[in-house]
DNA sequence: GACGGTGTACAGAAAAAACTGAATAAACTA
DNA sequence: TAGTTTATTCAGTTTTTTCTGTACACCGTC
């Protein structure tokens, strides 16, 4: 690919060569980590130039580096910036928005760990709430039928569920706002969908 | 869709209805959750089907259910074994491959979530491993140079994510190796891909 | 060995996702 | 206000993924 930041670099030598290759391989790295986590390797590619990069980068910077359009390159750095592994700094001099990574990792990761955790302990005991009453409806009334048996396996099973989640949702609670506290200069807002 | 167990209920009653709606919602929110771990609608919607199946079920059943051919059942299936979000089960008297739901959710989570992590640590420390020492020998050799320049904010960029990985690894190995600990009654291997 | 039942490989069809250029919107400048 | 610069929307294209039916391999039974 191309140098990321051929403009200050006059001649190239073997060195120079080999440092882009290592920052390849580790880009790679990068781009496999996250696709475990369920994004696509042009996001975790990003990623990875700017964590290299030593200026914040532009959309059009981020769009020369990865040779792509910048209408793919806004809707990556979304992503990123959602993910929170990239966020936007303003620069005076410019009206373009400038975009870095997310330098401490341990933020990132407990971030990006906790969000998808509270996501699903959300979405779980949401539909819990919603559902757990309706069988216990069910279960109140006529004592014997085939509809009553179904109601009392889903119910127990599910209560099992619930359990998890409540354990889940405390392991989240504890251990890493533990961490959170720990790691982070500043206190961190969990941006909700409506 | 179809009644799980069709065969067994002779006539339906609004509160059949009622427990099909709730399983429909159930499995959703399960479908959802498998997609932040990035694992498409599909594997999510099976897995909330075994989940609530009275019995082991066959490719066939799994067909059916599922409104999809075998073929892609049989794919499917393979991804939630691989998961370890369901298992196949041996019964006398049939021919067929049977699975049932990994009930344990408690070890469904440890091993997904220790997998990932472990994957995650590796593929970085193998990485790191590799290109560290290669950018000490840049910083050994001559002593200014623009190239040198680039090198050692690399360098001190990634002796940072070594260091993450570093507490990563322990991470895992401690609370989750503890987690495991705690909650599983046989003790899991990894499978590992040469 | 032939046969019936079962799981999987494979090639192509269908669906989804990623990507693009052109058009539009928004935000600033003069 | 008109003009610039930048970000984003949108419709269409390319690429990737998912799904299907057919074919085949495997394994027991007759």
């Amino acid at each position: 690919m191309k140098n990321l930041d051929d403009t200050h670099v006059a001649k190239r030598n073997p060195e120079t060569e080999d440092i882009e290759e290592m920052r390849e391989l580790v880009i790679e790295a990068m781009s496999q980590t996250m696709s475990l986590y369920g994004f696509n390797a042009t996001v975790g590619r990003l990623c990875g130039i700017l964590f290299f990069a030593k200026e914040p980068m532009s959309l059009d910077d981020m769009s020369q580096a990865m040779g792509m359009s910048k209408t793919s390159v806004c809707t990556t750095i979304k992503t990123l910036v959602g993910a929170k592994a990239a966020k936007q700094v303003w620069l005076r001099g410019t009206r373009k928005d400038m975009y870095v990574a997310e330098k401490n990792f341990f933020q990132y990761f407990s971030d990006f760990f906790c969000n998808n955790l509270r996501t699903e302990v959300a979405l779980n005991f949401a539909v819990l709430d919603k559902v757990l009453p309706l069988y216990e409806k069910i279960l109140a009334g006529e004592s014997r039928s085939p509809t009553r048996a179904e109601a009392e396996e889903d119910f127990s099973k599910l209560l099992e569920v619930k359990r998890y989640y409540t354990w889940l949702d405390s392991f989240v609670k504890q251990y890493l706002e533990d961490l959170k506290i720990l790691q982070l200069p500043n206190p961190a807002e969990s941006p909700d969908e409506p």
